[in-house]
This record gives structure tokens, sequence and C-alpha cells, in this order.
DNA sequence: CTCAGAAGTAAGCAATGTTTACTTACACGC
DNA sequence: GCGTGTAAGTAAACATTGCTTACTTCTGAG
């Protein structure tokens, strides 16, 4: 955790992304809101003023780690529910609903730290750093599956957004330290299938 | 914003609850994470050490106002809706559902330094320090309420607490600075009436 | 081989959280 | 009324942090 190829050269080394690793391990351990630019650059061997050579302050390196973050996450949804995969049935593409909301969830506790800094005051930028579509899209894809074989109506961008802050709220509500000791993770199954009631008989219109 | 009646005497002062206004004033600026104990101290005429008498250690401060901003909450349900009184219809207990959730989000768009606080690691003790009832109860009145018109069907826990999560995930989304360029309200009466789509038309419990 | 620039160092500044030993001033028993 | 105990505030200090500046060192392109 501390050494990065950084141990035999006297004074190079990959920082940067060293620094980026290190605070997202901070974030899985929950503790990123009080990183310390200094406490990392000693556990990395290095002097306290070579961060600033890579980042412009603090803020800066918390921010990419956000952006990372949102990275992680997509990476976390392709391994769960292949971005490219189609559902093949009605209960198919239920099952792979519910499937992006038991991984959204489970990556909020994971790593509370770093899901706090991504939807902060830092983050939500979510441009796709990769080559992963963002985020976002694998709950469109997932909806639209559904629609799809009949699970629920053709959706909207607001029915999109209800869908992804009902789960949101979900996570943001089961992942917090103070409910850890109601750790169920059942209930994400059934918060689904209300998402899914809603969808399928939405209200109308006026 | 700076006395307190603390002006004319020369020692003494209400401090503590002056440091919890200070801290709560800064919460609605959203500087609430980096609030300084040194700062407060020297805004409010009083040497870096004063604080220490009243609180153990600044997260003594924060969880302290993390609970009073519950209260505060209570106190905002109370105005947009007093929990003494009853629905006499149906529309009218509609109404007061989506009362409710507009007055979440918008608490949460106004404070929202205080706002993740309380749901962020400290907070989410939610004693009820007044009289008033806990917030969670005006949820689950709205709920009945609604119920007993037959707008929704009765809800069990669960069901209330994919109500507050939905519109918890709301009210985080929209109050994120982030997506501060998006700062319609309408959006909130809409999520509400999905929500209540959703309650009227459970899925069927296996 | 050189040498310009990237990468890291050392030292320093201002600010913070927190503790300690000390003073002050209020309140209350006598 | 008057000492006096105690709560409340002060002053000074320590460790730690973010960040800047001037300096060194190493590297890799020409």
């Amino acid at each position: 955790m501390t050494d990065r190829t950084a141990r035999t050269t006297h004074h190079h080394g990959n920082l940067k992304e060293a620094l980026i690793d290190y605070a997202l391990a901070a974030a899985h351990a929950g503790a990123l809101e009080a990183l310390s630019l200094r406490q990392a650059s000693r556990d990395l061997g290095v002097s306290p003023g070579a961060a600033y050579r890579h980042f412009a302050d603090r803020d800066a390196l918390l921010s990419t780690v956000a952006a990372r973050g949102f990275d992680a996450l997509a990476a976390r949804f392709e391994a769960a529910l292949p971005f490219a995969s189609e559902a093949t049935s009605a209960v198919e593409a239920r099952r792979r609903f519910v499937a992006l909301g038991e991984a959204y969830v489970a990556f909020a506790r994971e790593n509370y730290g770093l899901w706090r800094l991504m939807f902060g005051p830092y983050g939500l930028t979510w441009v796709p750093p990769t080559g992963r579509p963002p985020t976002y899209a694998w709950l469109e894809k997932a909806l639209d599956d559904m629609a799809r074989w009949g699970v629920i109506r053709p959706v909207d961008a607001s029915a999109q957004f209800f869908a992804w802050s009902a789960i949101h709220g979900l996570s943001d509500l089961q992942a917090s330290p103070a409910s850890a000791p109601s750790r169920t993770q059942e209930p994400v199954e059934h918060q689904c299938a209300l998402i899914i009631a809603a969808l399928a008989n939405p209200p109308a219109k006026k």
C-alpha cells in the first residue's frame, strides 16, 4: 500500500497516480474528507511539497479522485451487467434492473467516503474518462429494456430521473454509517419493485 | 451576526448557543465542512480555547449542529403543514404529501451544508429534541392520510422507507451545487406523483 | 554530450485543533 | 455582607496542516 515502483529510484516515481491511488484507498476506508496531503506524501516517501507539482491544491486532487469514483462505479456496473448485453425476456430485464440497483447500493456502502465526495461539492462532472459510457447510460438502457419487454411503460427523462433519485436516496440512506446496524441488503429488491410499479402505472400526465 | 448579548459583559456571554448559531449561519451559507473553531471564536470576540469549555472538540459541535438541523427541518415541516391538522379530502391529502416533499427539497437547497452534515458521518441521531415529533412522523402521517382517503394502499414500513428515500434522493441530487444550473422546482410535484403511483399499485408481495 | 525542463527537496509562513496552567467573575452558603 | 468554590474565559504553547518560494537533481530529447 506504500510502495508503488517508487522505491528503487531515488527521486522519481509515478506520483500523481500514486496519490490518486492513495486517496482511493483512503476513500475505501471512509476517511477521505480528512485526507492530508502531508500524510500522504509522508507515506509515499516523498517531501511535503512534491504533490503540488501534480495538483494545484488539495481540492484538485479530491476533484480528480471524485472523477475516478464515477469511473469505478461504471466499472462496477460493467462487471455486474455488461453494457453490450441485452435482456432476452421480461423477467430477465427486470432482474437486470435490480442487479443495477444492488450494484449502486453496494458501491455506496463499500466506498462511503468516495461516494460522499462524488455527490458532494466536487464531483458530478461525470465526463466519461474512459471509453465506457457514463454511468447514467446504464440506467437508461435498463429502463429501455424493461419497457421493451413490457415490464414498464416507455420512460421519458422525468421518469428516468425518478428511478435514479429513488435508488440514489436508498444508497445514501443505507450507506450512512449511522444506519449501519440495519445493514440488510434485501430491501433493495423491494425498492426496485416499487420503482417498477411506479413506472408501470405512471400518473396521468396533465 | 457577530454580537449576541456578549458585548457589554467582559468575560461572559451565552457561548455554546452562540457557537451553534454561528455554525448554523455558516451552514446556511454552505461553508460548514470548513468551519473553523478559531475563526468562530474570533468573530464571537472570545479566545481560541473558550469553545472547549462547551464542546469536547470540533466534531462535538458539528454533531449537535446536525441535531439542530433535524430540529430546524421539523420546524419547517410544521410551518408548511401543521402536525395537528388533518386532510379533509383525497385531493387535500395528496396536496399535503406534495407540500411535504417540497419542504424537504427546499430545506436541502437552502441549507446545503447543514443538509450534508445531517446525513453525513455525524447526524442521523434524530432524537426529538423539542416537543415536536421527529421528522419521520410527518411522512408517516401524510402517507396514512393518503391511505385513509384511498389515494394509495395502506403502507407498511417498507413502503414508508421507499417514499422517504425517493424524496431524499431527489433532495440530494437537486441540492448539490453541481446541479445548480437546472434549479427548477416543478419536478418535485411530478416525483411525488410517481411515488404515489407506486404506492397506489404496489407490487404483489411474494 | 549537453542542457532545458520536469520532478523533488528544504525551509518557511500562516492557520488550524487541542491541551495546559492561569485568571476572572459570578453565585451561593454562612 | 462576605469569603469562596466553581464555571467560564484567557494566554501561551505544541503538533499538524495547506501552500509558497528558492534551490537541487535527475532525465531524456536534440
